[in-house]
DNA sequence: CGATTGCGTTAGAGCGCTCTAAATCTTACG
DNA sequence: CGTAAGATTTAGAGCGCTCTAACGCAATCG
């Protein structure tokens, strides 16, 4: 009835548990004639090894858990993408949890990765506050993904969002706008970054920022298009804080009249699916994720096998994808 | 250096090894004053129990195996939310192994799950074929979600999709259209069911189908309206097989100067994220993607704890999600 | 031809935990 | 005060695997 052990193949076989053991893991120093018989063996009682006894016996699990923000998030699948491929060349396998967008949540995740004696962390866009953080590296190496630097006590591998903001506000006043409002990200992680590389970008330009409370969905940015539509200072261009507020912008300058891009310029943040529609077409800012999954792989590892100490903070160059909700503004 | 185990807590306590057990599984035969001792040893020392050795001497888990087609599909991500949902309820955690959209992936992620000897596994979409569900489903329960009820071999929890295809049809009949066009998912798993669901329905109606091969992207979309352009037989509304290829519908009708949906209608399928979003504002048709996860999780736990040995197969109802795609058709 | 080498194989301890059966300690009662 | 019943606690085996050390055996060598 109960699943065959390595006793059960041995016997089978021939031979004993410890030679088993071995052809299991294809040591070299076995008779080409013991592991056939073996693997033979294996093959007829559908023998499967039992990684929960091996883990014990090694006292390693390679195996790796991560941590998602929230997994109907397109824009950390991608990471996730990158994370797999990573641990893939270095024969790790990983453990998914779901955060749920909640950091209580999280916490659990967290606790059920070390339980079940993972490697290293991998959190991604971790709604965790940093004494939680600092607490998981302590007992496992750890590492955010996407979400700002202000994490001191773990490794980290970000984008320059202050970069990001100036690509944008430089293709904008490339295309002749010199009129360009931010909708901000409100209470979110990366939100100061992007506003201060919105208003850094503008002055140094010679413009003047104007930056609207904005949020991370479409709600969010009705509120602010309305507020410029009612006190009639519809700018030329409008820079959100992400590709959801940049959606939320078009619906509602379309609603009010408003043809994007022929009246009002929109450039998003964060490169997600909806920014590649045809229907949307949104210029926005892209963030390598797939790149960031595979350093934060390259990171923890660096820890586990070279044991490296010291904290690494990896912070990429983000691009513009350029599509066709930007375009020169209309002649005066 | 090494983790803290029972045999240290123990000690730091005072007691036996047998008792820190009991503790942490918090029986009630434990005197007060010892169990607070044990708390507060373990506390102190950050010891954590450890899953590999429970598991090995519990031979059981309660851990359940889910693969998800592609953790980029927010389709899968609500179905995640359900079955996470319930498995909760009975303590049971949820490990996720994302397949990538590959079958060669997904057989590594089965041989995974049962090596970490999950109680039960449950494929979200899987790309499987039979004969790889049939063998996983002879060591462990397994239960297959959201794709066709083809699959003898295990559990199934799907979504009608012959009606959801006629109530697609019946909406836009009863705004007054006659002439509606589908536009198929090619070679996809659900293909066949919509495209008959909707044949069947226009039949039943008295209308003429007319059905275009698709797929299932944007691209797929567009080669079928050009098409339909081209040979002067634009419909008053189309009825696309998922909501990215109604997305695909959208770009390239209004590409050739129609608007949607004073011109042509458009249905999708799904009620994805996309479908949501206030700019593509998709009339689709909704499966219960939660209420699907908590069954599979409810239908599985039947097999482990209640032993029930007949397959099940559980087809809901779907819904239609009406959105601003849709409208009667232009007076003649 | 006995000693040495090296390859292939195996015995057996141990990984950290649970669980059964037995030991110990209390408490209650005649 | 002795003892049975009940409440706590513990010893020790065992879960399936890996790993070290040692073993048997054939080939090699002086």
């Amino acid at each position: 009835m109960s699943r065959p052990t390595m006793e059960t193949v041995a016997e089978r076989a021939g031979v004993s548990r410890a030679l088993v053991s071995l052809v299991m893991n294809n040591s070299s120093k076995v008779s080409e004639a013991k592991r056939q018989a073996v693997l033979h063996a294996a093959e007829q009682l559908g023998y499967r090894p039992n990684l929960h006894a091996r883990n014990l016996a090694q006292a390693r699990t390679k195996t790796l858990g991560m941590i998602i923000n929230d997994i109907h998030n397109p824009f950390f699948a991608e990471v996730v993408y990158g994370v797999e491929a990573a641990a893939d060349d270095y024969g790790f396998d990983v453990l998914i949890l779901n955060g749920g967008r909640d950091a209580e949540r999280e916490r659990r995740a967290v606790e059920t990765h070390l339980q079940f004696q993972v490697e290293a962390l991998i959190l991604v866009g971790p709604k965790l506050d940093n004494d939680d953080i600092v607490r998981a590296s302590a007992v496992v190496p750890t590492v955010v993904v996407a979400s700002g630097r202000d994490n001191p006590g773990a490794d980290t591998i970000t984008t320059d969002d202050e970069r990001g903001a100036a690509l944008a506000v430089q293709h904008l006043v490339q295309l002749g706008h010199t009129d360009i409002v931010h909708i901000d990200g409100a209470a979110n992680i990366s939100s100061r970054a992007r506003s201060h590389g919105y208003e850094k970008a503008m002055r140094s330009l010679g413009l003047e920022p104007r930056t609207l409370r904005g949020g991370d969905d479409e709600a969010d940015a009705e509120a602010a298009i309305v507020h410029l539509a009612e006190t009639d200072s519809m700018p030329t261009a409008i820079f959100a804080f992400n590709d959801l507020v940049a959606a939320g912008a078009l619906s509602t300058l379309e609603a009010a009249g408003l043809r994007v891009p022929d009246d009002v310029s929109v450039v998003g943040y964060d490169n997600t699916f909806i920014a590649e529609l045809n229907h949307m077409s949104l210029t926005t800012v892209n963030q390598p994720r797939h790149q960031m999954g595979q350093l934060a792989i390259r990171t923890v590892l660096e820890r586990i096998e070279d044991d490296r100490t010291e904290p690494t903070h990896i912070d990429l160059a983000p691009t513009l994808s350029v599509r066709r909700s930007t375009a020169p503004p209309r002649k005066a």
